[in-house]
DNA sequence: CTAGAACGGATTGTTAACAATACATGCCAA
DNA sequence: TTGGCATGTATTGTTAACAATCCGTTCTAG
């Protein structure tokens, strides 16, 4: 049997929530959008199958919709396209991990320089409420919730410098590393607990950009 | 008339060369990299537009292989795709140019302090070798086998540093930096001289990797 | 009982025809 | 002349049918 058919509520629909996305976009970014979260938020596994008919129902869309979609992951290396036996959630291996960390290691502290350049950060007081957020989600065990916060804490940062670039790079780097805690990490442990987060904020307003590049 | 058409060896054909890519790469990215390689080389400015139909003539391809192709593309941004008009090498904006830019220096900074980590560089021989046949290229007037060896010496550097994730971000990062000069540069100015790149490898060399990387 | 070949169903890959949109040309009126 | 409008052509976007491949099952021989 299918995971992706085991339930009617499915791991990649993500329902239609009050917070519903903007209604002209495209069906494949929307599409995209969707399947690389259920990914990040863990509720597909590495490994898992992601036939093109199932997808196909699930998102209302023919099968070129989801094919290009596929390939645009694949080329982020969310999944695995195989020849003739189609895509699966990626599973990095232990060579790539270490690599992407070290790479997520390189724009992290470039974040954090170029926020140092400048003096007011009026970013910080919302940033903090979404931490709070996060500590809550945590709390309540709501998996999902926390982890999409975790990392929307980083991306967040990334926006804070004002550089698209820079912040297009992470994310996709964050996406990736979300893959490798699924496969790599014992599920008691947090890779980045939310008393961090508000100790690098606190670094930040302090203006001590040295310590928050360490903690990073 | 359009600029595609109006050559028989096209801008964007490679030639049966001796270099030839291995036979048993798919068409895909095969196409891929030679079109990669004339965006990266100059041989088609940013705006020019990239019709399907002629493309397939080019490469000797179906439709869907060249579709996929530009889809590809786009999502490097190397490649504008407007709805119902088609494809044209892209033109980034100056704020992009800054932010990749700023990127740019943030991946190269952290190339080098990887690098910092490793006491022998054997690969400083050939690179050099290289730098040699670059400022040759150079020389002679050959701007698309200088372009080429310019960028190929960052990627080497990346490379030898092991990390995979780090050199295929560079990689995307050094391509769109090749269109931002095509776009910005004052033709007569070398953004990227030989002799600063000597000055890197002898900095590294030397153990001065704060050197180095200020030079990056 | 096991290994291997053969078959059938299911899934992916490709193509060619069709639909939709945009662009150029020519026409008409002010 | 010039601006707007209609028409025909060229180009892009989509779909559905077809082709190719794989996987699970069954059958057979050793």
């Amino acid at each position: 049997m299918n995971a992706l058919r085991s339930s009617s509520h499915d791991a990649l629909d993500p329902g239609p929530g009050p917070g519903a996305s903007s209604l002209d976009e495209s069906d494949e970014s929307r599409i995209q959008k969707q399947l690389t979260q259920a990914i990040y938020e863990h509720r597909v596994r590495p490994g898992t199958k992601l036939p093109e008919a199932d997808l196909c129902r699930i998102y209302g869309v023919t099968r070129g919709v989801i094919r290009k979609v596929l390939d645009r992951m694949a080329t982020e290396q969310l999944v695995d396209l195989v020849p003739n036996r189609g895509a699966f959630v990626a599973s990095p291996s232990v060579e790539l991990t270490r690599d992407v960390y070290g790479l997520r290691r390189i724009l992290e502290a470039g974040v954090v320089r170029n926020l140092a350049k400048s003096a007011r950060h009026p970013w910080l007081r919302a940033v903090r409420l979404q931490v709070a957020d996060e500590r809550e989600a945590n709390r309540v065990g709501d998996t999902g919730r926390y982890i999409r916060l975790a990392g929307k804490f980083h991306l967040d940062l990334a926006s804070a410098t004002g550089n698209a670039a820079l912040e297009q790079h992470l994310k996709r780097v964050v996406s990736q590393t979300s893959l490798m805690t699924a496969l790599y990490d014992v599920p008691g442990t947090n890779t980045c607990s939310v008393h961090e987060h508000l100790e690098i904020l606190d670094a930040i307003e302090a203006g001590d950009y040295a310590k928050a590049e360490h903690l990073m």
